[in-house]
DNA sequence: ATCACATATCGACGATAATCAATTGAAGGG
DNA sequence: CCCTTCAATTGATTATCGTCGATATGTGAT
């Protein structure tokens, strides 16, 4: 994603009134989105949840992806807060993040 | 946005089992998700559901993003189903479909 | 027909995403 | 120490997104 747009013409200037509301709100769920707007991430998500006991290099084993790409989606589903993960030994133990995963539910659901 | 990825290794062919469900559901919640995965769309979105009276070119007086911009974003939305549209003699109405929309709370609620 | 207006589409551009193979880094086990 | 294993990072490539200006398309009014 789009990290950010709306770069031009910025809203809400002293000039002239801004008819939407600030709108940081859309940034944030367009954020949260954007971390479950892929069918890999979507699945980790999915398997992050349905095995609350934080799995790790299994993630790779289920999905049909090289490690690296798999990497790269838990490192997105971090920096997005959903995930967490937390070394432990030679492995790392990912899972989610309840709160995130609430407030993403909330957002969506009050649009 | 990722209009689908996972190419190759396809998952579920004869020989190798699939351990993750079949998860044409993941393509479709990342699919919805992927609308909403922008800042524009979901103000776009804001914007549709406040006024139900279907606007159209007043969408793009909304925003601070070019006309051609704004057009493109609402065929995104329109190719999701999220957002659907009708020629109104020289105007266009566009308006929210509030199956798919509720489809889409339903799908991240039940995460 | 012509004109004006409202949308959609096209072409181009820079930026970023998605992917992989290969390498590096970290952590134990011998 | 070396070796193995797991995971993250790097580098490279390809594809897609987001954006704009310009152009095309469509529709009603004159």
């Amino acid at each position: 994603m789009p990290k950010q747009a709306v770069k031009k013409k910025p809203c809400c200037d002293d000039t002239s009134p801004c008819s939407l509301p600030a709108d940081q709100s859309a940034e944030l769920i367009a954020a949260l989105a954007w971390a479950i707007a892929h069918p890999a991430r979507v699945r980790i998500v999915r398997l992050l949840i349905s095995r609350n006991t934080c799995v790790c290099g299994e993630i790779v084993d289920e999905m049909p992806l090289a490690q690296s790409t798999v990497s790269q989606h838990l490192k997105i589903l971090k920096e997005s807060g959903l995930v967490q993960g937390e070394v432990d030994g030679p492995k790392v133990c990912y899972c989610i993040n309840p709160e995130k995963l609430a407030a993403l539910k909330v957002l969506v659901a009050s649009l």
